[in-house]
DNA sequence: TAATTACGAGACTTTCAAGTTCCGGAACTA
DNA sequence: TAGTTCCGGAACTTGAAAGTCTCGTAATTA
């Protein structure tokens, strides 16, 4: 599962061809590996531009300097674009491979999230409160993004609680899944709704004040 | 300013005229005054149901038993018209002078969910969820109906726990601008992201097994 | 080299909604 | 009654963007 660390996300059926001969090498010019990305970075910088309904493909293309047709030979349309850019932006705000293990619950939930670099974080708010008629006009889609979003972060904050559970640093019957989905809420609410950044401090105030209080009593 | 408790919203010039006779009566047939709001209702529905760009004029005018001409006739533009939608939204405040005081925090809260979140309170938070491209494009105007929407329903909940507080029910120390605005992010989470239903069940478990527990520790 | 596939660029088709205009009829005023 | 303005309904114009197609060129393999 971990072997290829590649994206592997589009793969639009391009050459449907016979499928008669199984190890048939395939002609002609390969694609170039390095375009998803740097057409997925240009999505995303025309999201944080422009929010969903201004983004045009026209305007991915150039940014990419490449051109529509390639666009629409990766993804079958835009909100497909857009939830995979979606996905591939989050996959670099969560340090999934090097869970910590301090022995102190508040720690380790802290410890997971990466310091945003303000640049890209500034992009991250930007995007996501510009995503408004893409959730409403596109739902499953959307829905298969949200999940690709906040499910690695949600199994990771789900698996440190455990432990603590564990270790006895939380009540036996604490609400577990209520409190990520708190953590969830928060991070949607602040970010799309007031338009600013979630930041680790605000974080840690909720952990501080609201959840660890919870899920000890 | 408040003698007159009408709308005068929108007063878009129509009979230019010459202006040269002060006191001249206007000829002809008078203006519906019920229609305003009547388009305005029907605006914050299709908004609710579609999100504000896939809302169209011609579902407006269908909805309102009327014709685009007459939008256009009270109404320069689509933005401008579901600005003084929401502006007409955010006017329909909290009555916080009929709180109810049990004596237990939870049923307070929980008894003031009723009349925000059956319908109109429900209908307030899938109106803003949608307002997409609206937002960062009229961000000033959109900015003034978020607080006029969002801050009444947080000031009864903040009243209702200061009291708590009062009498001893809280933690002097309690968070209870955090609390709010954790309430106010499920809502919006729960309505928008997951579009279920915000039960009077599922706020009542968030209030037992987190706020309430944190609020008292 | 010849066949094959991806590439960038751009023309093209299609769809859809904002905004305009026109119509017959209704309400109002002088 | 005659003139005026609003009404709902619909046809119309215009513009923008999604998605398709074509073409000349570059890369890859047999």
């Amino acid at each position: 599962m971990s072997k290829n660390n590649k994206l592997e996300i589009s793969k639009k059926n391009t050459s449907v061809k016979k499928a008669t001969k199984k190890g048939a090498t395939v002609l002609g010019r390969k694609r170039d590996p390095n375009l998803d990305e740097t057409i997925m970075e240009s999505t995303l910088d025309i999201l944080a531009e422009k929010g969903f309904d201004s983004m045009t493909m026209d305007m991915v293309a150039a940014r990419a300097k490449s051109g529509k047709a390639t666009l629409y030979r990766r993804w079958p349309s835009k909100p497909e674009l857009v939830r995979d850019a979606l996905i591939f932006m989050s996959k670099s705000s969560v340090d999934i491979d090097h869970l910590p293990d301090s022995g102190n619950l508040k720690e380790d939930l802290l410890a997971v999230v990466k310091p945003y670099s303000s640049e890209h974080g500034h992009r991250k708010i930007r995007v996501l409160s510009g995503l408004g008629s893409f959730f409403t006009e596109h739902q499953k889609i959307a829905d298969e993004a949200m999940s690709g979003i906040f499910s690695p972060w949600t199994n990771v904050n789900r698996t440190l609680m455990q432990r603590a559970i564990s270790r006895g640093e939380l009540s036996k019957k604490a609400n577990i899944d209520l409190a990520c989905e708190i953590i969830e809420a928060m991070t949607a609410y602040k970010t799309n709704f007031r338009r600013t950044m979630f930041t680790k401090s605000d974080y840690g105030k909720i952990l501080e004040q609201i959840i660890l209080p919870a899920l000890k009593a």
